[in-house]
DNA sequence: CTATTCTATCGTAATCATTTCGATTTGTAA
DNA sequence: TTACAAATCGAAATGATTACGATAGAATAG
């Protein structure tokens, strides 16, 4: 996902272009990992003094609506990162010291198709936390 | 876990018996699923008019610390349920309806090794969602 | 049983993340 | 460039959770 189809999309779907927008998703799109509505504000309030928590939330929450942007909860906080719009679902490495998250090739659901024959699933939660080569060596 | 074994882990940490934190501990012990603290209160309020919100929050957080409720967080809300205690790891099955947790005999883990060979993996959250048999033939 | 000593609880206020509101500004299509 | 819907601001409201000073209650030793 880049700034310039985040833009496309929002204008598809009847929302307008603003610079503050265009940086809110070139923040998401640079930072390549979970960041909280606390951390882009301090971010924004670089270029935008006076920026409004109004607009840091309306536009975290329009962004997920129109998934350019995921979300995860952890401490009472809800942290965002940039979507993956890889196409095909699937789940994510999260590197716990520089952030950066790795797309992962296979699903874990096959694993318990047998086990819950009777259930029905309908979604799942599945991510792994650790560090990533770099970080581990370092 | 059963309500005596709890109290028994309190005792054993410097933590003293009330009727409140036992009637907590069966709450759980019978729900058998994620409950919220608001629905603690509503239940604890039939027994304990007056009850203040300190006692419910703290009694959740220790009742947590000393790992007799496990928790995950959902609309910026923390939901508890009473801890497993098998021994081994394990996940859960989830049902939307009624909020019977299932324990999972498999770990997704292992699907992993092969393809994260060179990254650490430190943790990983793991949980299905879904209709149990029960709610979804009814 | 009673005194002593912590821990628990109450009632309420504070905190933190997030949402909402009326007034004003700004993007954009005609 | 004009008109209008959408975006933003500044500030107040909400909802979940935490904290605090004063009182009540459980455990332990004498």
């Amino acid at each position: 996902m880049q700034v310039d189809e985040g833009i496309a999309i929002l204008k598809k779907n009847g929302h307008k272009y603003t610079d503050k927008r265009a940086d809110i998703l070139s923040y998401f799109v640079h930072a390549k990992g979970y960041r909280s509505a606390k951390a882009l504000l301090a971010f924004m309030e670089t270029s935008y003094q006076g920026i409004s928590l109004d607009t840091i939330y309306r536009n975290l929450r329009l962004f997920e609506q129109l998934e350019l942007l995921e979300s995860r909860e952890k401490n009472g906080e809800k942290l965002f990162k940039i979507a993956c719009k890889s196409g095909t679902h699937h789940h994510h490495f999260v590197c716990e010291s520089c952030g950066l998250t790795k797309p992962l090739d296979k699903c874990p659901l096959p694993v318990y198709t047998e086990e819950l024959a009777d259930y029905h699933i309908h979604t799942h939660a599945f991510e792994l936390y650790g560090l990533c080569p770099t970080c581990h060596h370092s």
